[in-house]
DNA sequence: AAACAAATCGAACGGTCGTATAGATTGTTC
DNA sequence: GAACAATCTATACGACCGTTCGATTTGTTT
């Protein structure tokens, strides 16, 4: 970072570099992935782009990295933004359809591609992976937590639980709507995400009307 | 075939060829298959297995209808032994779980790693898997309307829906168990199964208590 | 046993992959 | 503006990829 705010040379290309990476991997997954078609892309050398990160695996890595922030900016900041509790919920939930429908990632969400293509695949890359969906679903639980501590949701339910179950509605529309061209997957989904909010909330709430 | 039932020469090559492919695909991927590491495996050179197909798309899409077979065989048929109505319904739960635990695949469910690897990639590889999806979609609606007619569930239900959420509980518990190796996914998600089955369910299931 | 077709092998092709190294270019610091 | 470190380019390497082709083995038919 130079004194004033704006980016060293060095940095700005590492971000358009993991950018178009994330980009890319959410269509092609992290395999897919290649540092001589990355540099074609972005129109620099491919000793240019390696250097920034020394091996693929190290590519890979920065790579989840970038797409968590660009995750957290489009689905968990603006949740924020609403008043915790079931409110927070209920945009939680909006947000990531939208993000996977139409978000910043071609290839809908990053991390269900990325996950699928590394669960079975023991190492460094997964355990990113792995590390990046707990702080999704903790996410999750902490607002479901903070719901039930209000008592807008029923209080004997495990927070593990309901993420658990909004999170599998989720990744079935992302994977329906693009895998059977099917645009009414995610309408689908947030129908039975607010049923199952429905059923465990303990207040009435506009958007579950 | 021969005038007896065995397999020819070539025909047991492919089976076997088919049945190492659908290993490694639902480890590796569907384009992480590689024909050299293929033919290493069985010990058969590169240009006997390349043959019988004539390109790698081939391959794959032939790798596709052999895991469906070994599919229907695992998850379907069992269910058909069972009586028509909630009863098959249930077991249909049950074995598809059971198959992702540990079923024929060494990576989990073949069809939840390559469909998640393809449903941003159009082609006929991407058809192939979506026409797998909506046969199995399709089962799990057939049994759906089944127990409806019977008056087993609530006939003002949807079939589609309660199929996308059976389905969508059943991946997640696929992807959770391996990718952060959680040995409760799959309670987890049969719990969440048959909560739901007993919401829509109008008699009682000894399943279900 | 001779003839024939099916199946498989061995070797080679152009291409892309990740990685390494050396030199040119850039931006900053004295 | 000279020195210097950071950044990027150009080129090359060996490994593996999918694919092709001719020779060879195998199993069946006459």
């Amino acid at each position: 970072m130079t004194t004033d705010g704006r980016l060293a040379r060095g940095e700005r290309t590492r971000a358009a570099v993991l950018h178009r990476a994330a980009d890319i991997a959410s269509v092609e997954g992290l395999d897919g992935l290649s540092i001589g078609q990355l540099a074609a892309d972005l129109q620099v050398s491919k000793a240019g782009v390696f250097a920034h990160f020394g091996s693929k695996e190290q590519l890979q890595l920065a790579t989840i990295r970038a797409a968590v922030d660009r995750f957290t900016d489009e689905v968990v900041a603006p949740a924020l933004d609403v008043p915790d509790g079931l409110d927070r919920l209920v945009v939680l939930c909006e947000r990531w359809l939208e993000y996977s429908r139409s978000g910043p990632f071609p290839g809908g969400c990053f991390f269900f591609n990325v996950a699928a293509e590394y669960d079975a695949k023991p190492g460094r890359v997964r355990d990113e992976i792995a590390a990046a969906r707990r702080l999704w679903l903790d996410a999750y639980e902490a607002v479901i937590s903070s719901a039930q501590r209000r008592g807008e949701v029923d209080a004997g339910l495990d927070p593990a639980d309901l993420a658990f179950e909004l999170d599998a509605l989720g990744m079935a529309a992302n994977l329906h709507a693009r895998l059977c061209d099917d645009p009414t997957a995610h309408d689908r989904a947030r129908a039975a995400m607010f049923a199952r909010l429905r059923a465990v909330a303990t207040v009435p709430h506009p958007a579950l009307a």
